[in-house]
RNA sequence: GGCGCUAUCGUCUAGGGGACUAGGACGGGGCCCUCUCAAGGCCCAAACACGGGUUCGAAUCCCGUUAGCGCUACCA
């Protein structure tokens, strides 16, 4: 047996939808697992809709979650002439017919129908049309279209995930293959390009069984044999409808955009709608290739629960070492308008465990690169107004304790004992001086050890920001 | 309306006739750890849509009902 050739096919009329990536990594995963090619084609062919903008974006979202491609990318509109050889060559061997119909003429129909309450289904009046006709029509230069003769009987298919689908040809309608235009229409083009470039299994969205039937037909006319379809499931909104716009970020640069890494994003697009199959949770790619199979996905469609992405961006965000978070930080940092003044590796590893964006690291690494820029959240303020006049005595005994302690002690277990002991002679508790240590330099009652802080902060950045911050809340 | 697909905790899922007192994860609640939070550990609440079969036995197989979704273009 051959390997493989699967592809995916995104139409460039949009941005890379996270349903669309789902479904290139679901290609991606099957070309890996089995050792097949991955080809990828571009389907074009709305010429009012398509751009080279979307594109690119496309290209780049695939690159940036990691999925690549053997083939491609191919773009299905060089292929027209094919296409209109394909549609000619039905039309000559009788398995579909020239339609004169206009739209206008169409619409009434299909009014018509709609208000009988029947399903519309092409009356196929122009396939009765004589070769006389026909001719008559040409000659006058009437636009026509080509529409394939449907058969009557049953069209099933084993699809790899659904099992056994089938649909009855009289229930399909002589679609058009070729417009007036001479371009093919999609299931035409796909057809055609999937002959062509030896598709072996059709991996794509639910939403196009219903093209199943038909594409099947074209295979037969056309003299081949289909190949394996499998059917992903969609992905839905919180409220159970499609994934929209409405829904927030669906676009996959949006994720890129609030600081998902791409290996979260993958794992999470993998386990939506696919299971390997007992607990597994975190899925190193190596693992999810091994593991991979058509039949693992589910036949639901799922809902797309950010929770649990940013739960797992978590998850790799606390395993990565700082290296591998030091770009994505900087980039972001870059766009906060944030420079870098010092290897940021130290604080990257001292806050990502809180962590559940990129975003959120650079925010954290940004107060921590100077705690001026901090911002007293609401829960800052509450400890405050609880602590009253012993918030600023309390951070001024931590300072005068902290300033004590040299540039060369300024580590975190210096730090440590020096808050210990002046808490101790005072008799408070280690968090009475921490806190209102820990609201000044981050304006949060949230973050690192306290002693941890003062140690990624620095000496100078610290004790400048403590005697500042006693001085503003005096003043106030 | 027609055709098709689907149906396990709020969400993602495990489950392929007895191992089910239905397991895990996110989210929620509680406890431990602790200077705070997160992480981690422990615990709690939370589901087989409904009705019929088949079978000694059904979450699992079959049929209906209901609901949701998709398609129903000279879009893809």
């Amino acid at each position: 047996m051959s390997t493989p050739r699967v592809r995916f096919a995104p139409s460039p009329t949009g941005y890379l939808h996270v349903g669309g990536a789902r479904t290139a990594l679901f290609n991606w995963l099957y070309a890996r697992h089995t050792g097949g090619t991955h080809v990828l084609r571009i389907e074009d062919t709305d010429r009012e809709r398509s751009t080279e903008e979307h594109t690119r974006v496309i290209l780049d979202g695939l690159t940036w979650l990691g999925i690549d491609w053997d083939e491609g990318p191919y773009f299905q509109g060089a292929y027209a002439s094919r296409h209109q050889a394909d549609a000619e060559r039905l039309l000559a061997e009788g398995k579909a017919y020239r339609c004169f119909c206009t739209r206008e003429e169409l619409d009434a129909q299909r009014a018509k129908a709609e208000a009988a309450g029947v399903a519309f289904r092409y009356d196929r009046r122009c396939l009765g049309l004589t070769s006389q006709q026909i001719d008559e029509q040409l000659r006058s230069k009437a636009p026509s279209t080509i529409r394939f003769i449907m058969g009557d009987g049953e069209i099933a298919w084993d699809d790899a995930v659904h099992g056994t689908i089938s649909f009855q040809g009289r229930d399909l309608d002589d679609f058009v293959i070729l417009r007036s235009d001479k371009s093919a229409i999609y299931n035409l083009a796909v057809v055609s390009d999937d002959i062509a470039m030896n598709i072996t299994h059709v991996i794509r969205g639910d939403d196009h069984i219903s093209n199943t039937p038909k594409q099947i037909a074209l295979y037969r006319a056309l003299g081949h044999e289909p190949p394996v379809f499998a059917h992903v499931p969609m992905i839905l909104g919180s409220d159970g409808k499609k994934l929209s716009k409405r829904h927030g970020a669906t676009a996959v640069g949006d994720y890129q955009d609030q600081g998902i890494l791409p290996a979260a994003m993958r794992n999470f697009l993998a386990l939506l709608g696919w299971s390997p199959g007992g607990d597994r949770e975190i899925l190193p790619q190596d693992e999810m290739i091994r593991l991979f199979t058509l039949e693992g996905i589910q036949k639901k469609a799922a809902v797309f629960d950010t929770a649990k992405l940013e739960w797992m961006n978590g998850q790799y965000l606390s395993a990565l070492p700082a290296d591998a978070l030091l770009q994505p930080v900087e980039r972001q940092l870059a766009q906060m308008g944030v420079t870098a003044t010092r290897d940021l590796r130290p604080i990257i590893d001292s806050v990502k465990a809180r962590s559940r964006t990129i975003l959120h690291v650079a925010e954290q690494v940004a107060v921590r690169l100077d705690p001026a820029r901090s911002k007293l959240d609401p829960k800052g303020e509450a400890l405050i107004r609880k602590m009253g006049a012993a918030f600023n005595s309390h951070l001024n005994l931590a300072a005068a304790a902290l300033e004590l302690i040299g540039p060369a002690e300024w580590d975190a277990d210096h730090l440590l004992a020096g808050l210990k002991s002046v808490a101790e002679s005072q008799g408070l508790k280690l968090g009475d001086v921490m806190q209102p240590v820990r609201v000044a330099l981050t304006g949060s009652t949230v973050s690192e050890p306290v002693n941890e802080l003062l140690a990624v902060v620095g000496r100078e950045h610290s004790l400048r920001r403590l005697e500042q911050f006693a001085r503003r809340r005096v003043e106030v």
